[in-house]
DNA sequence: TTCTATGCAAAATCTTTGCAATTAG
DNA sequence: CTAATTGCAAAGATTTTGCATAGAA
């Protein structure tokens, strides 16, 4: 799924819901369908700060967050900061966890088959019908070992 | 190791950093070796309300997981619920991970060889020196799926 | 016009900190 | 006696909610 048709879709499953179109919004999915990797709240609302998006203010930022949540267009990531991140949800194909670096705080997406297939096979013999899951590596960046 | 020997290595641990035997310490630790997967911080000041186990006011749980986290003798646990989660570290042998239910927010451990030889795999080749992992997965538990 | 979307400020929740009293060594 | 430990209350930080206004259909 490209970043135009995440943004569609989004807007789609929206008006399916019979929720109208506020400018907040569009402006968070918009900057949403640009970012690769989890963003915070506040993050969100900094990004929005500057030109040329509008600004938007912050609990709206967590009302459009939690309403892209549960329409399953965007996903919390959690991986062990004090703040939630968000990104935007995607086919399997750009499915991806997350490093943290326990230094500095970085975060880095990466994906591996052969860990999908690990999952997919535990899945089916868990004691849960599973619908997600989130894989977090902690460690020391490359640039933390250095300096 | 079992869970007395995870009180004394603990014990050990913090008299090796110079700490005294504080009774509040003390309970949270034997609190801890008796849980097998992971509480917040507030279901630990619960615990220790009753009897036999002395009171311990909040403030001191979260300083005493703090420490202990940082002496590596608790991990945290982050299931994309509201609050962290703390569970005593332990070695290979009863490395575990979670399964939550999104429905009633049950927690339950599970633990995959498979899926620890894929993690140790994957954190070979990826840009950082990894030394945790954390894996979660969501869904619904059969009792949801039920009911 | 009618109901949704948004901003602002206040509230709620979880966690941390300051400080004085207690306790271990 | 000296320094670590603890409890209490207050402060911080993040997230949620109440309510009035603005905006979309």
């Amino acid at each position: 799924m490209s970043q135009t048709d995440w943004v569609s879709s989004a807007e789609a499953a929206l008006a399916a819901a019979g929720r109208r179109r506020g400018g907040a919004r569009h402006a968070v999915i918009e900057l949403l369908a640009g970012e690769s990797c989890a963003l915070t709240a506040l993050e969100i609302e900094d990004a929005l700060r500057g030109q040329p998006a509008r600004r938007v203010s912050r609990a709206s930022v967590y009302r459009i967050l939690d309403e892209l949540e549960q329409l399953n267009l965007v996903q919390r990531v959690e991986i062990g900061q004090a703040m939630v991140r968000y990104e935007r949800a995607c086919g399997q194909e750009e499915h991806h966890h997350h490093l943290v670096c326990d230094e500095c705080g970085v975060v880095i997406p990466f994906s591996d088959p052969g860990l999908e297939r690990a999952i997919s096979n535990v899945s089916s013999r868990v004691p849960l019908a599973v619908s997600e899951h989130e894989i977090v590596l902690h460690g020391a960046c490359r640039d933390c070992l250095a300096g």
